[in-house]
DNA sequence: CTGTTGTGGATGACTAGTGTCCGCAATATA
DNA sequence: TATATTGCGGACACTAGTCATCCACAACAG
């Protein structure tokens, strides 16, 4: 999995965290976690697009929550960065072969795409039952202290 | 997610079908689905080495399962041959730039790897909530008597 | 108007997955 | 024991996706 979804959890969790829904700037935010700037923008511009982050553009521009932290999910933010699509992909093979099935015989769908599918809804389930509010309530008060006065100082 | 993954459920349950957990060869295997036998060979060893298939070398060998079929789970298969390692790795991002935690303050684990992991865990007791055996019974008797069929014709 | 900030596309390096091949070891049969 | 068959293990390309950067363009505040 794509390093970028804790990238974008992280984000999504901080940005939860400014008074105000304030806006960070890019810059800030690559410099708080030390990821490379240039890089996280790429993962910035597709939570965007997924809506989960609303950006400004000039100056006193930056990116917050696109909608309150109770909204968000943490499969809102995978999703976004990761794309929507099942990890597993049933490719068929029960229609390949010296054993194939006709399509007729294929109506049912194969029970091991079943199985895979639903060890994915389970992930999916656990994933979206997480909101980005949770997270934020999940960190001690003085670790939301010290986010809050990093972002701050020097504005 | 490889495809590998799909390969070796299909092949294991496969195998599972035959009557009295007769050998069948890898080339045999290949061509009921319909796949490059070369490099089938590859994930079959992943198989054999994670204790899920058995191979026995020589004229009249073949792959087998290596327990019941009720002793294996989907679980088995896919860690056999992805790998055990969690999709998501915690980088520890918390941990670097401007707002970065002392190792101190990071006793407790961070709450994002904290929700990955649970979901990680929600996927892997789906696929270890079902074992090869739950796998022939959801099957058809006329799909599993087409298999025992194709597998056995020539022999 | 001007500087600041985010957007989108193009580009390249690197890693993991895909696929093949060949020599070696193991085994049943003659 | 000799031989043919079968699986094992490593070496080797090819491909796709991730990781990372850069630059021209659009949007916006003062």
């Amino acid at each position: 999995m794509s390093q970028g979804v804790e990238w974008g959890l992280h984000c999504a969790t901080l940005l939860a965290q400014v008074p105000d829904g304030a806006l960070v700037r890019r810059e800030k935010l690559a410099q708080h976690y030390g990821l490379p700037e240039p890089y996280l923008a790429k993962h910035l511009q597709a939570l965007v697009r997924a809506d989960v982050l609303r950006a400004v553009s000039g100056p006193r521009g930056g990116y917050g929550l696109a909608r309150a932290p109770e909204l968000i999910n943490a499969l809102d933010v995978v999703e976004a960065i990761e794309g929507s699509a099942p990890a597993f992909t049933c490719k068929e093979i029960r229609q390949a072969g010296t054993g194939a099935l006709s399509p007729e015989q294929c109506l049912r769908p194969c029970v091991i795409n079943s199985v895979m599918t639903q060890a994915d809804n389970a992930w999916r389930s656990s994933l979206r039952s997480v909101t980005i509010a949770d997270l934020t309530h999940r960190l001690p008060k003085w670790v939301r202290k010290h986010n809050v006065d990093v972002l701050t100082e020097g504005a």
